[in-house]
Formats: structure tokens, C-alpha cells, sequence
DNA sequence: TTGTACGCGTTATCAG
DNA sequence: CTGATAACGCGTACAA
């Protein structure tokens, strides 16, 4: 036998005021008389008064939400999930409660999900895309969000003409600056470990800045140096392996990102491979992991405090109706010890 | 200009049937004949509509959204989440998309948040609290709950007589399989690094488990092995630190905590202290890390899979209005290289 | 500054 | 099985 929960009606009647007065004085903003005021809180106090945000956002027409959408690749496994995803979600999530916003989370697999509608059945504001899985899905996505005129943001690689609005890290710069240091400390065979097709437009931007590197010191990438990876521990432990098995030679591995980097390294491990004694390996992320692997890994790190910040603070711009510069956040190298100088 | 949203009455004109029939129709669950089901759904796909969540809470004064509430500890680094949390966190994500509930989060500093109460301004229809933070203030909240009438389920020590429903991995067990496992394999001086204070009833737990291990092979627990230590790396690290410097012999060190485990891991390498050779290290949890570090830790695993299905399965039993019984999940030892026999 | 009256888009009730 | 009608609780013109 639980009480009733208190409407604006009932505090209006306490503080014999009307139900109106009460609306504007707990909102605060509107003009109210600062003696009224003191009264309605007071009551509102006293009887553990919350409004009902349902009512609130069906008459205002809007959530005071956010939804966090993670996509993820087709070929994750169903248990885990990669952990520099969870990084920059719970970034987000500090973002967006620092600006008053909730925020709704689901991890969708990839194919659209009718029930997952967030913006368009009003549960959220605007929503935050953490990856956009299948391209041609995306794109359908972000159409029907344009027509009904929902806000959206999406981590991702940042690349001139896109439709939407990106944030994500300096893929090509960051790559690009971990291959010139493996360059300048003596390697000369440098594999990359990643899926470069359209379905990874940021492996693919990492790709570049890989051949970016090489090209800036006159070299040329021996495709043989490439092997395919999807995104996990498996797939790159996988990859190592049939690099390894190709007999070619290499003296350095660039993965596309740390799980791939570590499978790699436990892969050469147990090869009998040293690293960084025979080759030294390269990842992409910094999760929290990379610091703990043996030898550490050294990688590319991706600020994800700043992804954070800039997803939200950019997403609340746009739903203000201001417009959006290109942003791209700088990546940055990592030296640890699984890689060294080469004589 | 943008296309105003269409609504259900909408859809009832180009379906020509009445407004109230659509809802029924695309609630699935009432009676409606076949044919005029599919007119309606063929409807409200050319017009592309979507029920307004706000307008249906607020009539059926239910939500199909839960809330996950992390309620840290005051002395985690602002930026950094435990991993472990992060962890229950997307297996909660998971079980509650499973099941077609929607899933509010919320990191809140342990203060009490008057914007935060997610049930009683009706935006969640259930509550999991993920650790409860300061324990007085936890008393509040949920007498709150309670008096709201609002459901809510606690991560955390499944202690008897607690008031409000706990689901939590077996702490006791856990730590006393490993602590009967470093006796079996020759250890004698086992030091146990963590908060036993009443803020951290679990880890209490895990230093209940130390101390009836050791009764159990009629060893008793010297206090001065007993060191204090926050839940973080750098705390762990110090902790290591101070056992070091206090002088004492150790041949084995059982950490609260991974993250605690691994900053005690860094102390003894940097002291010189050989792991295992000369010490043994075992943490609690089982975070990605663990497996990574140098050597690989061993540690009692909690099962983050069957948490969040548990607390979610558990969650809306409550919300059900049926009983629930004490859960406690087993935790598992998982042997790495960080302990081996001593002789 | 305050009160009145109405509507936001559903779901529930009650007839037919 | 279907249609009319009344809430759900709050925000906001408009009038006082």
C-alpha cells in the first residue's frame, strides 16, 4: 500500500497557490515572486515532490537525454566488448551528466533494429553514434534522423564530404608518426595487421598514414606486409600467424589496433619470435591492457576524455542550432618496450 | 522545415479505422482482427511513425527503462572508472536489451544527487545500484525507494539481514579458495593488501575468506600483514610499498582487488622482489588486465556475465511483484604465473 | 506577478 | 472486435 505520488496539483493546494504558479516556480526561470517561490519549494519539499518527466517532455517536446549508440562489428564476439569503447563510453557518460543531459545507452548489432529508435520515438535529444557498423546501414540511418530533423554525432574517422558529423581521432597523423619513428630507429620491413576495406574506414585512414610514412622517407609498402585482421585478441593472434607462415621478412608490425597488437605479440611469442629482440610491434588504442602486456606496447594513443567532451559539447552545439568546424582530435605515440632500435 | 511527426491519429485517417483501434492494433497484444492489423502496420510504415515514449509512459505510468546507477568511491581518480564496473556495465547493457528495456546510466559521486532520482521523477520503472557508495547514504536512498514504492537491486556484499536485495559474487569462497591454494602449494606468510573498514563491506568479505582459510589449516593471521590500500594502482603500489618497508617476511601477497594486485606487482619488480620467485600475488576480479601483466596475475574470477543477467533477471522479478532469494554468484581462482609452489 | 484553460500523444475504460 | 471519450501531469498562451 504505497502513497500516491504527488502531483503539481498537490503542492499548489499546500501552498495555496495554483498549479501553474508552481510549474513556473520550480522551473525557476519564468517571473515569480521570490516570496511565492520559498513557499512552493518549501511545500514541494515537504511532500517529496519530482516531477514526472514523462509529463514534462511530452508538453515540452523534448528529453533532456542523450542515447549512446554502439554499433558494433559484425565479427566482435557476443561477450566482449572493446574496451576502448568502454572508455570513451564512460567519458561520455561524465559529459553528458556534467551538462545535465541522461543518458540512454544500447549496443546494437550491426542490422537496424526498429525498437532501437531512439530519437525518433523521443526517448533522446539527440544521439551519439560510438562507431556506425555497416556503412549503407549508416547511411540510411542518418537520412531518416536528417528528415525528421534529430541531432546526431559519430565517432569516426574524419574524412572531407561525409555526410553527418564526425569527431575522431588523427587516424593518418597518428600511424603515420609511429611508422616514421619505427623508420628512424633502423626498420625497413614494416607489416600492417588490419582490415583496410571500406567497412573499416579508420584501419583504412591508419593504412594511409602507414604508406604516408613509408613514402616520406622514399619507401615503398611491400603489399605482402599486409594481412588482413578483424578486431579481437583471435583475429590478431591469427593474422601474426600467417604472416609468420608467409616466410616473408619483416622486422617491425604496425596493428591496427592494440587487441590486434597484443594477439600479435603473443603470436610471435609463441613463435619463439623476441620482441622487441627480432621485431617490434605497434598498436593503435592505448586501452588500458597495452600498459600491462609483456613487453608493454608501445601504441598510439587516442584521448578519450577529449573524445568524450567534444562528442557531447559538439552534439549539445548542434541541437542548439549552431554549426559544426571539423574536428579532429591529435593521437599520440606511446613508447614502451615492444619496440627498440634496430642496428 | 521539417515534416511534422506523424501520430497515431495520423495513421488511424490513412488506415481508415479509429485512433484508439492503431494502438491496439500495434500493441500486438489486444484483440484486433488480422486484417485491420495489417492495414494499420502498413500505415505506419509509409508514414514512418513512431509512438512518442513520453506520451505512452505518461498515460501507462511505466517506462521499459531501467537505470544503472555507479556510485564510486570517493577516492577513485576522477577520470578513470574501474574496469570491473565497466565490465558488469556492458554485460547489463546486454541483459536488459535482451529483454526490451531501455538502459538510463548514471556515474554519480557518491553525494546524494537530487537530479539523479532516476525512479521517482518516473524515468526508470527500476533501479541497479553498481556498489552503493557511502552505506548511510545508501540507507536513505532506498528507504526512499521503498516508500516510493520504486524496485531497485544492489551489487555488492550478499550480507544477511541487509536491508534491500543484493546480488554479488561470493567474496568469502573466492578469496579462501586462493588463500587455501597459496597454503597447499607451501606459502606461510600471507599478506593481504585492502580497506576492510564497514565502507567496503566486500572486501571485508575477501579478508573474512583470508582469515578462515588460514583457521582452516590452523594458521593464524598475523596483523601486521594486513595492509590498508584504496582501490586503485598507485594505492595498491604504496600499499606494496609500506609491506615492504615494514620489514616483515612475506611469501605471498592477496590483494583486494586486481588493480590493487597490479600496483603490488610494480612495487616488488621495482623493489627487486622476484614474482613468483620469490613472492606470489593473487588479486580479485579478473579485469582484461590481468591476463597481461608481467608475469600473467592470478586471481579469483567474478563471472560479469552472470552478474549483469542476474541483476537484470532479478530486477524485474522484483518488478513483478514476486519474492526473490538470496543470490550469490561463485567466484572462481584462475591460475596464472604471478603464484607458483614454494618448497 | 498570478490564474485559467487547453493541449502534448498515448493508453484505458466503457459501450456498442 | 471496434469506436468514442476520458484521463495521465505538466507547460504555456492569454487574460486578469
Amino acid at each position: 500500500m504505497r502513497a500516491k505520488r504527488p502531483t503539481s496539483f498537490d503542492i499548489a493546494e499546500l501552498a495555496g497557490v495554483s498549479q501553474s504558479t508552481v510549474s513556473r516556480a520550480l522551473r525557476h526561470d519564468s517571473m515569480v515572486s521570490e516570496d511565492t517561490r520559498l513557499k512552493v519549494e518549501q511545500a514541494a519539499r515537504q511532500l517529496n515532490y519530482k516531477v514526472d518527466v514523462n509529463a514534462r517532455n511530452l508538453r515540452s517536446q523534448r528529453t533532456n537525454t542523450l542515447a549512446l549508440l554502439l554499433y558494433e562489428d559484425p565479427g566482435t564476439s557476443e561477450s566482449l566488448i572493446n574496451p576502448f569503447f568502454l572508455s570513451i563510453l564512460g567519458s561520455v557518460t561524465r559529459a553528458s551528466a556534467k551538462r545535465g543531459y541522461d543518458l540512454l545507452i544500447s549496443f546494437q548489432q550491426s542490422s537496424a533494429d526498429w525498437n532501437a529508435d531512439y530519437a525518433a520515438s523521443k526517448r533522446a535529444d539527440g544521439i551519439i553514434f560510438l562507431g556506425y557498423g555497416d556503412y549503407t546501414a549508416y547511411l540510411d540511418k542518418i537520412s531518416s534522423l536528417d528528415e525528421a530533423g534529430i541531432e546526431y554525432i559519430t565517432w569516426g574517422p574524419v574524412i572531407p564530404g561525409q555526410p553527418g558529423h564526425f569527431i575522431g581521432s588523427d587516424n593518418v597523423q597518428g600511424t603515420a608518426e609511429a611508422v616514421s619513428h619505427l623508420i628512424a630507429t633502423g626498420h625497413r620491413d614494416i607489416a600492417f595487421l588490419g582490415d583496410i576495406s571500406e567497412n573499416c574506414p579508420e584501419y583504412r585512414d591508419r593504412h594511409q598514414g602507414y604508406l604516408k610514412a613509408l613514402a616520406a622517407c622514399g619507401l615503398s609498402a611491400d603489399p605482402v606486409l599486409r594481412i588482413d585482421s578483424q578486431t579481437s585478441e583471435e583475429a590478431g593472434y591469427a593474422a601474426a600467424i600467417r604472416l609468420l607462415d608467409s616466410g616473408h621478412r619483416f622486422d617491425a608490425v604496425v596493428a591496427a589496433c592494440d587487441l590486434v597488437a597484443i594477439g600479435a605479440l603473443h603470436a610471435l611469442r609463441d613463435r619463439g619470435v623476441s620482441v622487441p629482440g627480432d621485431v617490434s610491434v605497434v598498436g593503435f588504442d592505448d586501452i588500458q591492457a597495452a600498459s600491462y602486456t609483456n613487453p608493454p606496447l608501445t601504441t598510439v594513443r587516442q584521448d578519450t576524455v577529449a573524445a568524450g567532451e567534444l562528442l557531447v559539447e559538439n552534439l549539445l552545439r548542434l541541437m542548439n542550432g549552431r554549426s559544426l568546424e571539423q574536428t579532429i582530435i591529435p593521437a599520440r605515440l606511446v613508447l614502451r618496450g615492444s619496440t627498440r632500435r634496430r642496428e
